[in-house]
RNA sequence: CGGGAUGUAGCCUAGCGGCUAAGGCGCCUGCUUUGGGAGCAGGAGAGCGGUGGUUCGAAUCCACUCAUCCCGACCA
């Protein structure tokens, strides 16, 4: 099944679809754009899913469930919104075999559908903040899809919010924001920098969108999560009123946020190798794969020793044993490396003897010989080490591709060559990101944050377009 | 929706007017193997994206059409 990757360095998505397909993750189905999540695939969604859900328990969120057709009427309620989406809403006009009244859209995000109902949930402060989540699928029919980072039907979890005061809801989208790093940096081991969008680049409907940034290794930028502070736009659309302590009324606070299949994408852009995927271990669906080493005559007794050890280290590691005896072992060392597993186990008739296995690093590929009864602690110890080294490794990665400009000429010629991050003063006026975009294809990625308030340029900084006087300094790159 | 390219077996490719469409990977059978994607022998599987033309003869030429990929515009 599997075939060897090819990598061609000179076309990265090409190498990273490759990559995917390969490792047997995805595939596109007969339909425009739409994906199939291989079980492998799916595997690693899965544990995102947990990872998160972990997280979002631990900040007071709970998940639901909202229906995937939306009346096409609520979409038009906020106007932002409805200008923002239009162009790739997929909308169902027959149903029941009739036409219907008024066409459905599958939701391309939930806020309308979710604020028709929070205006019957909230009445009172006391239902405030309303903290919820929802696992789901939606559609959004984009010109042009690539597996995993812009399918027209993508898998995702959207949170949306609803709070009693402006300051609630601006902490609830900067909480979230944090939730997002913390996860991409300690679960995916993907360094990430967080910020601000420009309203060029914001959310329709959101007063303020922040969002975590990645890098992957052809340097090019990717927006990994995005939080909003919605401010009372959707309380206002849906009338979504409250009465507050002091007896008023107002309109509620709202925050949505959001991270996709997507991450899946980020995950093997930033740590694949021509070989296959890396996954670091807190993501791994499998943390190490066991593969004994066997003649027809040793096969009884290597197998039953790898037994032995896969029993040994169940209660603590994700862990599997290969015993097959269709495939070599050299195949097997090949397949795991291709799915990205972070150890392997090589068990023979020679380690047996001595009471010793090999371990072999996926990130490094360095092998390791340890003592069976060490095994558990020393397994540990490597996966947290390759935890750390894979997010080290991307961090540098990051930095040596991250460059502050004063110039213009700086920013294109950087751009080009070696590419990545490059900071830069921006006097806020729209046209120049403008301009920057059309002549450079870079876009502002973000606006770094200091501490929870937007960074400001240091003293006499100025626009990189312009040359008027730049109140910040923003992150420009090349996105996918 | 513009510009470019490509559709031949499950996958990758060769063939570019002529004789039973060729090879590699994968698959099946048997034997031998197993510490880096094993070896040998045998075997199954396609009528060349679709439609319509040109021709004695079309996978090869022409027209239309469909699909996919790449580069733009649009986007998580």
């Amino acid at each position: 099944m599997a075939e060897k990757i090819t990598p061609r360095a000179t076309d990265y998505s090409q190498w990273y679809i490759d990559i995917v397909t390969n490792a047997r993750l995805a595939d596109y189905a007969p339909v425009k754009g739409c994906m199939v999540i291989r079980p492998r695939g799916y595997a690693l969604w899965e544990m995102i899913q947990q990872g998160l859900d972990g997280l979002f328990k631990e900040t007071g969120h709970v998940n639901a469930y909202f229906p995937l057709l939306i009346p096409e009427s609520f979409i038009k309620k906020e106007a932002e919104h409805v200008e923002g989406f239009s162009p790739e809403l997929a909308v169902v006009t027959h149903a029941g075999g009739e036409k219907l009244e008024e066409p459905l859209v599958i939701r391309p995000t939930s806020e309308t559908i979710i604020w028709s109902m929070y205006k019957k949930w909230i009445q009172s402060y006391r239902d405030l903040p309303l903290l919820i989540n929802q696992w789901c699928n939606v559609v959004r029919w984009e010109k042009r899809t690539r597996l995993f980072l812009r399918t027209s039907e993508f898998l995702w979890q959207e949170g949306h919010t609803a709070h009693a005061t402006a300051d609630e809801a601006e902490e609830e989208t900067l909480r979230i924001l944090d939730v997002y790093r913390r996860f991409a940096e300690d679960f995916m081991a993907i360094p990430v920098l967080h910020g601000l969008k420009s309203d060029s680049e914001k959310f329709a409907g959101a007063v303020r969108t922040y969002c975590i940034e990645a890098m992957m290794q052809d340097a090019r930028s990717l927006q990994a999560g995005t939080s909003h502070n919605l401010g009372q736009n959707f309380a206002k659309a849906f009338d979504v009123t409250f009465q507050t302590r002091t007896k008023a009324l107002d309109h509620v606070w709202a925050t949505s946020w959001g991270v996709s299949t997507r991450l899946i994408g980020a995950l093997i852009m930033t740590h694949a190798d021509d070989k296959g995927l890396v996954v670091p271990p807190r993501l791994a669906p499998v943390e190490v794969v066991i593969v004994p080493i066997f003649k027809n005559e040793t096969r009884d007794a290597v197998t039953g020793f790898a037994q032995k050890l896969r029993d040994a280290l169940k209660p603590g590691f994700r862990v599997t044993l290969d015993d097959d005896d269709q495939n070599t072992p050299g195949w097997k060392f090949s397949e795991y490396e291709l799915q990205g597993i972070p150890l392997r186990v090589e068990i023979g008739p020679r380690d047996m003897e001595k009471g010793q296995c090999v371990a072999v690093r996926r990130d490094t590929g360095e092998k390791i010989f340890l003592p069976v009864a060490e095994a558990a602690v020393r397994l540990r110890a490597l996966l947290d080490d390759i935890q750390k080294s894979l997010f080290k490794r991307a961090l540098d990665f990051r930095t040596s591709h991250t460059f502050r400009v004063t110039e213009y000429e700086e920013l294109k010629k950087l751009l080009d060559d070696p590419g990545g991050f490059i900071e830069a003063g921006w006097c806020g006026d729209a046209a120049c990101e403008a301009r920057v975009k059309e002549e450079t294809k870079a876009t502002i990625r973000l606006i770094p944050l200091d501490g929870t308030r937007m960074s400001t340029a240091p003293e006499g900084s100025t626009c990189i377009i312009c040359g008027k006087s730049a109140r910040r300094l923003v992150i420009f790159g090349r996105a996918y």
